[in-house]
RNA sequence: GGGCGAUUAACUCAGCGGUAGAGUGCUAUCUUCACAAGGUAGAAGUCACAGGUUCGAAUCCUGUAUCGCCCA
């Protein structure tokens, strides 16, 4: 039964379909032959609270077309797949679903927002950790599974058995067994300093966690008298509620202006403390009034002043960015803002408020939630990073990890060697819990008020895997547990080995570690990269991949960073099913040029959709002539296709036994030179190279002159019995192609290659070979004969358009002065005849009067009646005499050039001599022929 | 202030020492039996600017301008 074919491709039908049989299958996992190369990547795991944007399709389009491209060439690929816990941003979302539930009548918006928010809070901290973490589990349990989804019908050939979750029980094993080590080795140390305070999510966070937002604000001057009354001292600052907390005014020690003041005293305004002035390099002379307020509690770089000058810790803001009663009765309890414009009005009323400038400035913000950040002084835990970081620094520097594109690798270089020791502590409940206790009994905490030196363990500290029952040192049992959990980017940073099972040695661990490959982000390079090296390094004794290359971001078709407050985000799946999966991930392969942003538009798919369309239709022609075949013939062909012959696929000869023709070994020799250019491409991560590649030989050589050349020999219908060698060689092409294609557009090329004659319902193209044929098939002499060919059609084309003739079939004549030349037009008469639209040939020696110039060796005259439009005939051959003068004085002043001639090397001076020759023939032609037209008219 | 990058056709971007390219858009033309999401042909660029290196620079170097991103 014959059953149509549609015109237009329809991908919705067909993805799906294909979508859940990949993943039903289970065809993606790696074999257990451990002959066979490996290649394992683990995935970037996305987090559970997100779905899938533009950012992670491209980063999965850019994985899949390196994994498919892998397992097609042989390699036992193993893509690991999983998701993150997301300690920050899970608490938030799941107290915002608490508030929500306890505020079900607010409408929309950021206002009700906040107040679930808030609410949620509340009920978080009513209910206690027990209930909210299962509440989260709850939560992940329920919307964990969204990102799977999405990637299943991405097409994302992960292995799903091995799917993985950071807190797996097996993977909080390694999390436990990871901070005891570094602990013990001293790395991990518990200290009080100033850390970024996020007052709303009530938690400490790194550095990295830390956003930077430019805002208006005012830069306040301030007085501060002297002790002795004799003058006063003004300082600027942008936060005059701090000035509570000041320990000291500093001035730069090279300021001439300010030596005097250093030592002397003031008294703090609206309190009745005395802080002195002192000298400190870090104070900048420029900024302000050069003189500078240190508040050692609430600002990290007046933290690390303080220190050195042993100024004491004055806090008068507290965890929730209220006033503290340090702040003064009047102040107590008031919040920051509200604290900042009282104090300015006090400071006013005393005289004591000089100018206030607007400025723009920097403040640092939360990430996650985009509070502002309140620097305090607080107990954490602390990862030692020098240390660390020197090998990493190494493994990069020697070449043992490369990182692409190079601007990347200087990144992390530049970070690295400027690193700082990380806050590894959060004051959250969904995530791993800080495996140590406290004994009350000889803990000094309390006693402690000033900071322990870095890497000194604390008495009465006690890190361990498993839970103690009495303090051993002391042996008492009063001890209480850490109840802060770790920074999520520390369980993530043992990814590559924690997923294979460390720490028990299993043969997943020892067959795909180190990982071969990474991709990601630069958004993620330090927090998540930098420190996977460091831990692979660490606890494998080995770097965690080879390579780790950093991919683009996708940005909206203005070129605009895609955000929600934007509103310019993009849904994969909706962009996926207006225009198919395999468009979609085209157009970002092809868009794809390493170090460079994507643009991503409407536009662009809809070009690559076409292209799908193209395809489509490309085999919607070669299977519906196929299936007109007689049935032996049909089996014929599925034979010569279906054991994949070792040597790969090689043209046949023609039907009568004779040569192979001009079009077949063309194709094959180009097919040969694109498998390796994309094999190359591929190899170096040029996606859009690859995929461009790809897509010129698809479109423009094999739909455009292979199948136009082959066409009569295809659908000329025949009661042959035995396939044409022109069916084998065309459906020999077409399969090749569609290999090539495949890391590509994996859905589409699924759906042909089981719709070619010898395909079998339980083979995927995805386990084939990547290439069907190879460079034994290269023909120089056949690529040189058909270029040859092109020329000549393409200049009748046009000649004939000019002369506005597409409609006509005139004759034409052809000279040149080469015989050899004249035979292979000759021999291949009709189909140049077929292909360029005329009539017929006569063909003669010598050169041609009045003739359109193919190339250097033919002439081409098109017969005809109509009479021409002179007129525009003219300016044409003008426009064109100009463009030629213009190279040929190019041509000729490099050639009278005698040091190019003698520095230049010879291929480049013989390229110049050959152009130029061939430039000074084509001009005299057009010469000529303006002369005629001349004469004639 | 430090680091990394960008500036090439109307738009989006390749190219990164040896004849300026692609996709989209635009113009003309064609419903011929794979595809109008198509065919054929065409027009379109002082490669930001100024110096330098070189036989030769969009490409390498220096500086300037404009615009991004990251870090302080």
């Amino acid at each position: 039964m014959e059953t149509e074919i549609p015109k237009v491709y329809s991908p919705d039908e067909i993805e799906p379909r294909w979508a859940r049989a990949w993943v039903k299958e289970k065809l993606y996992r790696p074999s257990e032959d451990p002959v066979r190369p490996r290649f394992c990547l683990v995935i970037p795991p996305p987090n559970i609270t997100g779905s899938l944007h533009m950012g992670h399709m491209l980063e999965h389009t850019e994985i899949d077309i390196l994994m498919r491209w892998r397992r097609m060439t042989g390699d036992d690929v193993l893509w690991l797949p999983g998701t993150d816990h997301a300690s920050i941003a899970t608490n938030m979302i799941v107290e915002r679903e608490l508030g929500r539930e306890a505020l079900p009548n607010l409408g929309p918006g950021p206002e009700a927002n906040r107040a679930w928010q808030r609410e949620g809070q509340r009920r978080r901290l009513e209910m206690g950790r027990e209930k909210f973490v299962e509440r989260c589990w709850k939560w992940k349990e329920a919307n964990g599974g969204t990102i799977k989804k999405q990637m299943e019908r991405l097409g994302a050939s992960v292995d799903w058995t091995r799917e993985r979750f950071t807190m797996d029980e097996a993977y909080s094993r390694a999390v436990n067994e990871a901070f005891v080590r570094l602990y013990e080795d001293g790395l991990i140390y518990r200290g009080e300093y100033i850390v970024n305070w996020c007052p709303r999510c009530l938690t400490a966070l790194s550095d990295l966690e830390v956003a930077h937002d430019e805002r208006e604000g005012h830069l306040w001057y301030v007085r501060y008298p002297f002790e002795d009354a004799s003058e006063s001292i003004t300082v600027a600052t942008t936060r005059p509620e701090t000035m509570l907390g000041d320990s000291a005014v500093a001035v730069n020690p090279s300021d001439p202006r300010r030596a005097a003041f250093v030592g002397k005293l003031v008294r703090l305004p609206l309190t009745s403390r005395v802080i002195p002035v002192i000298a400190d390099a870090y104070v900048d002379r420029d900024f302000g009034t050069g003189v500078m307020k240190v508040t050692p509690a609430h600002d990290p770089s007046d933290y690390t002043i303080a220190r050195s000058h042993s100024l004491p810790l004055v806090r008068v803001i507290g965890p929730d960015a209220r006033m503290t009663a340090g702040a003064g009765a009047a102040y107590e309890g008031l919040d920051r803002y509200k604290a900042r414009e009282r104090i300015v009005q006090d400071l006013d009323e005393q005289g004591l408020l000089g100018k206030r400038e607007q400025l723009k400035f920097a403040i640092p913000i939360c990430q996650r939630c985009k509070t502002v950040i309140e620097p305090l002084v607080s107990r954490q835990w602390f990862m030692k990073m020098e240390g660390l970081a020197k090998p990493a620094i190494k493994a990069v520097e020697d070449g043992r990890i490369k990182i692409l594109p190079e601007s990347g690798m200087k990144k992390y270089l530049n970070w690295m060697e400027n690193i700082h020791d990380w806050c590894i502590s959060r004051q959250l409940w969904w995530g791993h819990r800080i495996p140590a206790w406290f004994c009350d009994n000889c803990n000094r905490e309390d006693a402690l008020t000033g900071s322990p030196a870095e890497g000194v363990k604390q008495a009465g500290e006690i890190v361990a895997l498993e839970s103690p029952h009495v303090c051993p040192h002391c042996g008492s049992g009063s001890l209480r547990p850490e109840t802060d959990v770790l920074d999520t980017w520390f369980s993530s940073a043992l990814w590559p080995f924690a997923t294979l099972g460390w720490p028990d040695e299993t043969a997943d661990l020892k067959r795909f570690y180190p990982n071969d490959l990474m991709i990601m982000g630069e958004d993620i390079l330090f927090f998540w990269g930098a420190r996977m090296i460091m831990m692979g390094l660490r606890f494998m004794g080995d770097v965690p991949f080879r390579k780790l290359y950093i991919h683009a971001l996708v940005r909206d078709a203005e070129r605009q960073k895609m955000s929600k407050t934007k509103g310019n985000v993009l849904d994969p799946l909706e962009v996926t099913e207006k225009y198919g999966t395999d468009a979609v991930r085209f157009a970002l392969a092809i868009s794809a040029a390493p170090g460079t942003d994507i643009a991503f538009s409407d536009d662009k798919v809809e070009s690559y959709r076409a292209f799908a369309n193209k395809i489509w239709n490309a085999g919607r022609f070669i299977l519906m002539y196929l299936r007109r075949l007689p049935k032996p013939a049909r089996e014929q062909l599925a034979t010569a296709l279906a054991p994949l012959p070792e040597l790969g696929y090689r043209p046949v000869n023609g039907t009568a036994g004779g040569p192979v023709q001009l079009a077949d070994r063309w194709i094959f020799s180009r097919l040969s030179s694109v498998t390796r250019q994309v094999n190359d491409a591929l190899a170096d991560f040029r996606f859009h190279e690859a995929a461009y590649t790809i897509y010129h030989f698809f479109w423009h050589e094999f739909c455009d002159w292979y199948l136009e050349w082959i066409k009569p020999e295809v659908t000329r219908p025949t009661g042959e019995t035995k396939a044409s060698a022109a069916w084998i060689n065309l459906t020999r092409v077409f399969e090749a192609a569609l290999h090539l294609l495949h890391p590509f557009m994996p859905f589409i090329t699924e759906e042909l290659a089981h719709a070619l004659p010898h395909a079998t319902t339980e083979t995927s193209i995805s386990l084939t070979s990547f290439a069907l044929v190879n460079e034994s098939v290269e023909d120089a002499v056949a690529e040189k004969e058909f270029e040859t060919i092109r020329e000549l059609v393409v200049a009748v084309r046009n000649a004939k358009a000019e002369r506005n003739l597409q409609r006509e079939k005139p004759s034409a004549q052809v000279a040149g002065d080469d015989g050899r030349l004249l035979e292979l037009l000759r021999h291949h008469q009709a189909v140049i005849l077929r292909l360029a639209g005329l009539k017929a040939f006569q063909f003669s020696s010598g050169r041609l009067a009045q003739a359109i110039h193919v190339n250097a060796a033919l002439d081409l005259r098109i017969l005809h009646e109509v009479a021409h439009d002179t007129a525009a005939e003219r300016q044409r051959l003008e426009r064109e005499k100009g463009k030629l003068e213009q190279s040929l004085t190019q041509t000729r002043s490099q050639l009278a050039n005698e040091t190019f001639l003698s520095r230049a090397p010879r291929e480049v001076v013989k390229g110049v001599e050959q152009r130029h020759h061939e430039l000074s023939a084509q001009y005299q032609k057009v010469v000529e022929s303006l002369d005629r037209l001349s004469g004639g008219s």
